[in-house]
DNA sequence: TCTACATTTTCTAGTCACTAGAGGATCAAG
DNA sequence: CTTGATCCTCTAGTGACTAGAAAATGTAGA
């Protein structure tokens, strides 16, 4: 049986985001100490790594959610699985689409800059102006993903 | 001078995003009528305009910030924009990268799906064991950014 | 054994960029 | 004059964490 931190070494996961997990009811609140820490077991860190791996791919939590049932009950068919995969795959291929379209815009937009005054700066007229997009580029609902930013120190983004 | 429901509507920014602009400094508080209701100027509408589209090209607000300012005085060199674009475009192109070595491994797990019940399912193997990886996908902080989701309804995401 | 430091506990509040809803005032059209 | 659209302010919620406080506990070295 771990401590939670060697847990988190483990999984790469961290400690707070594992706590977050047993009280989103991902993982079951795990045995304790006498004093109250948390002790994991193998399977419990497998359970965690399986989470992780999940999210690494970018299934939301509810999707984690629905695997980790499926996973718990093995007599379920494995299309239920496959679906869930096959959707995420669906999104996946949409999105590096759309990032493709964007990227064609931002190159555009970049290569415009010729080292002049912002008051010529033709990225700002881009920007100003949605009309000289060359790709039309993702609709409101469907617009960039901002990341996360951390408070002090460099952006961490997953995507 | 606009009302800022027709504004939301010739920008494509909902009424309360508008607000939540002001209400961040993007924007000046507009002048009202004397019932308090905001009226927005052509050149307001043009700075909503080019916030939305640096907003769909995936600036934070943080970014638009900056470009903003930078577009407010026209006689700094257009370098700084040039590079909030550039290391943008890094951005994106280093998204672009781990969406397809997540696509890879997407597409080999859906495809090793034969049909079966769960308790042989390839999907929740390949999920739960991370050294099965073909390809070296993102390291924790840079994994696949989720997206956001409508209450009702569908998702939506930007990306 | 003492001390120092690391680790863990619970709790609350903050992040980003909005979005939703309540409850009320004002406006334009019929 | 009434109806319904639009607007106002305010608070709270979203997802998936992340940060920090304050206190208890564990462990390693002197």
């Amino acid at each position: 049986m771990l401590a939670i931190g060697t847990v988190a070494r483990r999984t790469g996961i961290k400690i707070p985001t594992i706590r977050f997990y047993e009280q989103e009811g991902l993982i079951e609140a795990p045995p304790r100490t006498e004093s109250g820490r948390r002790l994991y077991s193998a399977h419990a860190v497998r359970r965690l790594s399986f989470i992780r791996h999940a999210r690494d791919l970018g299934f939301e939590l509810d999707d984690v959610r629905s695997l980790l049932d499926l996973s718990d009950q093995p007599d379920r068919t494995c299309a239920d699985v496959d679906q869930i995969a096959r959707l995420h795959l669906d999104e996946v291929e949409a999105r590096i689409e759309r990032l493709r379209a964007l990227k064609r815009e931002l190159t555009r937009i970049v290569s415009s800059c010729a080292g002049g005054k912002t008051a010529e700066c033709r990225i700002i007229e881009a920007l100003a102006d949605h009309e000289h997009c060359a790709a039309p580029h993702p609709t409101p609902a469907k617009a960039v993903k901002k990341r996360r930013k951390s408070p002090k120190s460099s952006k961490k983004h997953r995507m």
